[in-house]
DNA sequence: TGCGGGCTTATGACATTTTCATGGCAGTTT
DNA sequence: AAACTGCCATGAAAATGTCATAAGCCCGCA
């Protein structure tokens, strides 16, 4: 499924749940906690792929919620959109240098959050936001699950799928097989590297165009990259 | 041509009138009330598509109607817009906590006011704001309670009804059973999903046609999409 | 320059597991 | 009574993870 996972820290509880009420409408999936600590455990166990962060939680301040995140290894390059209170300027700036993407100042209209954090997932991951994306002379709809090349639809299975959107979504970039484990088997799956391989060939195949070249390359003792063209 | 049913809880007979004749030159169906205690009794007479309701109000104020509105069944999910003062800052946190869907700050102009409602329209229930769709060879007439493909009426039952509406609502696109079950049953609905598998099944069969194909696709591991023609 | 070994990747086959389509059925609602 | 709903059992089809084996590439050495 195409829902981007929200994680969203907020103790106001009345605010967080008509968030949530409202981000689950337009097809997020989200979970939320008012708690610094218990969101770092969230975010660990599944990495979300933005976090709204309010700036005055309890437990942990937001801007340590903000660190940690941005020292943890999964989760360092997810992007965070931080609330704070209107007086807050010093916050603002602490927070945008510790690392967050964008913020918003209390109060704000739900729809306003909800533009910015469409804009900031189509800056990151187009997909993710529903934009189609194109490498080379392949073209990816990740909203109607569809994948072409050269105006031909391919035919491929669910894995292969998740795998070519991945490859898309960071083109020319060279993944190690435990990397595409992590990233499209989920973190934690306890499979074989070499079931990579497979997969890549069986993308290969589905992929396979009469005269177009194969897209992905192989690089020897490293991983795979998908290369435009 | 349907006409969406605005509730206008509004207390300036001035502003009011005003508004009240220019929604319905747009076609939309208003009954205006400058009483909190009777805007609760309108709407839970005749459930309204919207409505806006001014924060400063007599009898109960405005963020407990918008309270009760939420909290009676019939009401819970029908979008507020509210209007407030400029300086009540504080009224608009507590207002978007309480569950309003967008806010507005007077003095506003009406054309900005059409346009909020219009765009939550859209949001909320897509064929509330047009008119009949057409997705393909298919046509539904949101009014009439009609659909018919290739100008032969067809005949389903109120669930396939609702889910062959919501998919011409968005054609092209994915949804997953979960996404399905909560648009066409409504949000928390305890049905398992694999009967989401059974109601695709009557819908397509209500829809055959003799030589059409099947419009609904199945996307594997995802869900369904309806696609023209 | 040519050759062979060692390591890495590509490929085809296969057993298993998932996922879907379908028909039937009992309980409700109209 | 007739229509509608939700769910289950069943069978078929598709997808998946592993192996065994072939093929390819890199490197040192003759």
């Amino acid at each position: 499924m195409s829902s981007p996972k929200l994680l969203l820290v907020e103790d106001d509880s009345a605010l967080s749940e008509l968030l949530e009420y409202r981000f689950e409408n337009e097809g997020y999936s989200v979970r939320a906690t008012p708690d610094g600590d218990e969101a770092l455990v969230l975010a660990s166990e599944d990495t979300p792929d933005l976090v709204i962060l309010d700036w005055m939680i309890e437990g942990v301040s937001g801007i340590e919620v903000c660190r940690r995140l941005r020292r943890e290894k999964s989760t360092a390059h997810v992007p965070i959109i931080m609330l704070t209170a209107r007086e807050a300027e010093d916050d603002r700036v602490r927070g945008l240098e510790t690392g967050a993407d964008d913020y918003l100042t209390k109060p704000f209209s739900p729809r306003e959050l909800l533009a910015r954090v469409a804009a900031v997932l189509r800056r990151v991951r187009p997909a993710l936001a529903g934009e189609t994306i194109e490498v080379g002379d392949l073209r990816l709809d990740p909203v109607a699950h569809r994948l072409e090349r050269r105006g031909k639809e391919l035919q491929l299975g669910p894995t292969e799928y998740r795998l070519i959107k991945f490859f898309m979504e960071h083109p020319r970039r060279v993944f190690s097989r435990g990397q595409l484990l992590d990233a499209v088997w989920g973190t934690g799956s306890e499979i074989e590297e070499r079931t990579v391989d497979v997969h890549i060939r069986r993308l290969r195949k589905a992929i396979a165009h009469e005269k177009a070249p194969d897209p992905i390359r192989t690089v020897r003792s490293a991983g795979y990259a998908l290369e435009p063209v």
